[in-house]
DNA sequence: GTCTATAATTAGATAGAC
DNA sequence: GTCTATCTAATTATAGAC
């Protein structure tokens, strides 16, 4: 009835993945060690040894999680770089049905992002610097690109990063929510689809009218 | 020392009061039923007399919100009967801008939302039957009206909901977020504002073209 | 009818066994 | 170096005093 014993990289990798479920689903306070150890078969003081306390495990989960959404999303500093007007557009246009996507496949992320940034604490703090801060940086700053050549909605770049992030993730932040009011499963490949298209035209409404100006 | 006596009623709307904060805060279960008496001097078992379980609590604190929610907002239904569509988008623009300085002046409702969405249980079955579920059929109604005159952006009506939402509310849900990565305060009243009218504009792109041209 | 004292459970962290 | 046994503090709910 005894299980292998796991090398301490595959314990530490299967608690980070645990972990991020845990408090996706119920916040820093609401997740319990205990729970998260035991999700894995492990025991609660586990935890203790591998991260040293609660605070250290939610940072290391966070930092897997930013690293998966780079490597989803990729670099999106070239965009800036982009020749014409249209092709940073497009490039954008991209980044963000690949954003949907992510959201759709890994919830936990905008979970985590949501329940973090309503309370003004050390651990917000960690997280918008070491990985918020550029993502919302180059947002910005590519937006006001494409608000001047007229391809982007009416939207202030100052706060466009949140009409993004709100809009693009909370039905699958809430997918639970979504199943129930409309039946339907917004993790369905055409669920996440049409909503990267409605998110795509809205916010970029001259990409649409310039391509076909082309 | 010792505070006046309160009574029944006035305990009752403080302590809704309290869990409101605390909910919103930390979540069901990172709340505690302690520092929601505490925070309005009260002890911690007087909970469980006046609202039998931290479940019902919960349920009088979100009914509550909902309430102050419609009496900010007012009836949508009226929309769906105005005369010409132009009409109508504008009766829709002007919900939308009172949802949003709802949004700012209470965050805990999306907060709130936003954490029961997360999780399949009784509770967000409950609050979505009694208080979400009206919104939602408005919206994905009116919203197909505003589709069909060429007014609203091309967003399909079955997601609409959780764009407009997710939209709206994060900056006021992340306002911790916000004030550290732009240094800026979303709860100014220039912020809300700037923030509507992006909102509206982009969402309603018809509604700016029509009422020039009339 | 209302609140205080208290019970039963569960929290995260540490100390010491292996 | 790693995990198990255990500790202290905090959790919600109840029982009984006023």
């Amino acid at each position: 009835m005894r299980r292998p014993r796991r090398t301490r990289d595959d314990l530490r990798d299967q608690l980070i993945e645990s972990a991020l479920v845990e408090f996706a689903a119920k916040g820093f306070d609401g997740a319990s060690t205990r729970s998260i150890a035991e999700r894995v078969d492990a025991h609660q003081p586990q935890i203790n040894y591998h991260f040293a306390s609660k605070e250290a495990l939610w940072d290391a989960a966070v930092a897997h999680l930013f690293d998966q959404l780079l490597n989803a999303v990729g670099e999106v500093a070239p965009l800036d770089g982009a020749d014409d007007d249209i092709e940073a557009g497009l490039a954008f246009a991209d980044a963000l049905r690949r954003f949907v996507r992510f959201a759709a496949d890994h919830p936990e992320l905008n979970r985590i992002m949501v329940h973090a940034g309503t309370e003004d604490n050390d651990r917000l703090h960690r997280m918008l610097e070491r990985h918020v801060r550029a993502w919302y940086e180059i947002t910005t700053t590519v937006w006001t690109r494409l608000r001047d050549a007229g391809i982007a909605a009416p939207i202030a770049p100052s706060n466009v990063y949140w009409v993004i992030v709100g809009a693009a993730s909370l039905p699958f932040v809430n997918a639970p929510e979504v199943r129930v009011l409309t039946g339907t499963e917004p993790n369905a490949r055409a669920w996440v689809e049409t909503h990267a298209d409605g998110i795509v035209a809205t916010l970029l409404p001259g990409l649409t009218t310039a391509r076909t100006d082309r």
